[in-house]
DNA sequence: TTATACCACGAACACCTGTTCTATGTCAAG
DNA sequence: CTTGACATAGAACAGGTGTTCGTGGTATAA
């Protein structure tokens, strides 16, 4: 049910007193910047809110009141948590992510200066040599994004039935034929009928960490 | 001058009742903690600890205490800026980062999933395709790791005198030359002489992000 | 027209909260 | 032994704070 816009104009006020003082407003404080004049109707508004979940409140103690996001993703909201369903090597097909991306197993966290996207976003460990070829390494970190179609220099993984190999190599549709061009440019690119190609999901950040 | 053990217990309280409760203790609530019966001490104390600019104190407000570090450093703590110095290409030196690799300049931000040091590191984007045997493509985020000295297996930046050249190999003492060995194993090893190699950083994680 | 739900408001209240005052103890320096 | 600084403690106080009560207005549905 819709908020009306004294109280929304409530919850904007109590997040941003609290970021600003580190401790949350009273009755009064709220009252008087929304100006209303009586603690009884700060206090049903306020009743409203977290019945509607958007607040937690803390029966008769001064400045009970939180947000139900919490402080903490207020200030570390340019964090994207990242599950990592597994591992990626040449002889298997990708670990499928479940349809939500949900975040029930191991994850990685990355700031937004490194990654950007959030939606069906997955992580895997990378095993093996074989994607030498896109400059992969053993134990590095592929950051995917679910998508089953590609577009022309797309870095994807695709799956390869009749080899039964997974790959990661740069994507073009060429007529019936799809040409898959390794990273590295010294290298040859490999032709495949379309039909043979599955492609699992589109590589969007790579990490390497040597320790 | 040193905090009473007393007081080191408050300002331990304050910080964790404050990440708990997202809204700081009151008086009587510290005094409980702590076990201090009487209000007039836990108000002395809290005055000796602004004093010394440990918190903060909002006067005659409910729960007018923030810590002086502030909410957010605590919140995200396992956030790491890094200075992002210039670029990294063959024919170059890299760049040298001033002594307390301050942070004036452009940063990145990168969470402690990814990287766990914070001493002398910064990082360097990737110019040119000389790296491609270090599995570093053009584009590429290094973080470096200040050092001069190298350990047998490290991937290193190194400034070849002789050459005028740097490269990113995996470096190995060998009597009194050096054997730099492409992280790529189809590649051979290069030797140079010890004194041709000016050690400048070593990689400790690489970045790339394909947008 | 009546009933109900929602919303608003002032007033009062009980209790919370921070500050101040007074008294006392301990310790180190002179 | 005295003095001053530091620390402790209980009590009292003024003002802050959240909750409850009673009242009234508006809109909608029956």
């Amino acid at each position: 049910m819709a908020l009306s816009e004294r109280q929304q104009r409530i919850l904007e006020f109590i997040r941003r007193f609290t970021l600003e003082n580190e401790y949350p407003p009273t009755i009064r404080e709220i009252g008087a910047a929304v100006g209303i004049s009586s603690t009884s109707v700060v206090n049903y508004n306020l009743n409203i809110l977290q019945r509607e979940g958007y607040i937690i409140r803390d029966k008769e103690v001064s400045r009970g009141i939180r947000l139900k996001e919490g402080l903490k993703e207020l200030t570390s909201r340019h964090i994207v948590k990242v599950p990592l369903l597994g591992r990626i090597a040449a002889g298997l097909p990708i670990p499928v992510p479940d349809s939500d991306f949900s975040l029930t197993g191991e994850s990685i966290e990355l700031t937004r200066d490194i990654l950007r996207e959030e939606e069906g976003i997955y992580a895997l460990e990378v095993r093996g040599d074989s994607m030498i070829d896109a400059l992969i390494h053993d134990g590095d970190i592929v950051i995917m994004k679910h998508q089953q179609e590609a577009n022309n220099g797309d870095l994807v993984a695709v799956w390869l039935k009749d080899e039964k190999e997974t790959t990661l190599k740069r994507f073009y549709h060429e007529g019936s034929r799809v040409r898959l061009q390794p990273a590295n440019p010294t290298m040859d690119p490999i032709y495949v009928d379309a039909s043979n190609v599955e492609v699992q999901g589109k590589v969007i950040v790579v990490i390497r960490q040597l320790n």
